[in-house]
DNA sequence: GACATTTGACCGGG
DNA sequence: CCCGGTCAAATGTC
């Protein structure tokens, strides 16, 4: 996978085009759903390849340098680099035993969330399966930083890792860290408790929750970041309204851990059995988290197409962003398959 | 017994 | 040499 290199002049122009392409893509997946398994795998190698050119040019063009927002502790943030994580297949790397601190790690998104349990001593469940591995005291932190990697590790080679700590002024935040990207095949819905109907793919189970959810991407201050539309210092803002009929557990949108860096996320604990559910979720999101979700979303999608449809409500994508540029993904209530996509340039 | 967590030691980047 | 990230043995939980 190689970043395309681009200026950073018009390089949300080009995200555009890209984003447009991906448009394109989708459709036509759309169209063969129904048809030959073998284009929808091509079509979504395609999906999948546009989605992490524009991944990289925006971590090219606009996030080297990562600016720190009002919500932001103070955790540095190294640069992120050029060379985006290769997500195509199981990287089966061997995990040397090695303590050697990894300070430049590829996919390194920091988040901010907010337990709504309010004394928990751990951040709302993020979908995916963490073990606990280590714990240390901070110098100049009040908390201690825990430090967790994927369950499935050992099992499938997940090289995902995270590291939670408190916020030394709000107790009830906790700052995330995320490293690596989920190459496992998490069953979240299995951790969560859920009942799975039978014969239906996990895979499948999984994209389904997120496209019951009703999403609402639109960016937060254009103006007020200037010229360059969503530069680094405009977040996504990203709203989840409550979906009736939803229990808190299969609300959450995405499972993946790709949030970039100052974030604020507050979310409802998904593991809480009364689904006393605030009206909605928000979170700020950058392009790159936009577009790591889209790709996420899309390699997900295709990987189900072959996978009996299960019962979902109407779901709603809409990525606003890239100046005045939208799209938006509405999925049919009747047919899981069936995607109403169209794009906005206003 | 299997798996997760705790915790001190170890390692290496800066 | 300090400090952050990881290891791995000990311990806890189911």
């Amino acid at each position: 996978m190689e970043a395309v290199h681009e200026g950073n002049g018009g390089g949300s122009g080009l995200v555009v085009t890209e984003l447009s392409h991906i448009k394109e893509l989708v459709k036509q997946l759309d169209v063969h759903l129904g048809g030959s398994p073998d284009l929808c795998k091509l079509l979504a190698q395609q999906i999948f390849a546009v989605t992490e050119r524009s991944i990289g040019m925006i971590k090219s063009g606009h996030f080297n340098g990562p600016k720190r927002s009002a919500a932001g502790a103070g955790l540095d943030s190294p640069p992120l680099s050029a060379t985006p994580s290769p997500v195509s297949g199981v990287s089966n790397t061997p995990f040397k035993p090695n303590k050697k601190r990894k300070t430049s790690e590829k996919g390194r998104h920091q988040i901010r969330v907010s337990s709504a349990a309010g004394g928990a001593d751990a951040p709302a469940d993020d979908g995916h399966s963490w073990r606990k591995y280590g714990q240390k005291d901070i110098l100049g932190a009040q908390h201690p930083r825990a430090y967790y990697r994927c369950t499935y590790q050992k099992t499938q080679g997940c090289a995902a890792t995270k590291q939670v700590q408190r916020a030394d002024e709000d107790p009830a935040l906790f700052d995330v860290i995320y490293h690596g990207e989920h190459t496992c095949v998490h069953k979240t819905a299995a951790a969560a408790g859920m009942v799975q109907p039978a014969g239906q793919n996990p895979d499948a189970q999984s994209l389904l929750q997120s496209l019951s959810s009703s999403l609402t991407v639109k960016t937060e201050g254009l103006t007020a970041a200037g010229t360059q539309g969503w530069s680094t210092t405009t977040p996504f803002s990203f709203s989840s309204p409550a979906v009736s009929g939803m229990t808190p557990a299969e609300h959450h949108p995405f499972s993946t851990p790709s949030t970039p860096e100052n974030c604020f996320v507050s979310m409802p604990t998904s593991l809480e059995p009364s689904p006393a559910t605030s009206g909605s979720n928000h979170m700020c999101m950058t392009p790159f988290h936009v577009h790591s979700e889209l790709q996420t979303m899309v390699s997900a999608l295709v990987e189900a197409t072959s996978m009996p449809a299960a019962d979902t409500e109407e779901a709603a994508f809409s990525y606003w962003g890239f100046d005045d540029s939208a799209l938006h993904v509405n999925n049919l209530d009747e047919d899981v398959n069936n995607f109403d996509i169209s794009t906005f340039f206003a």
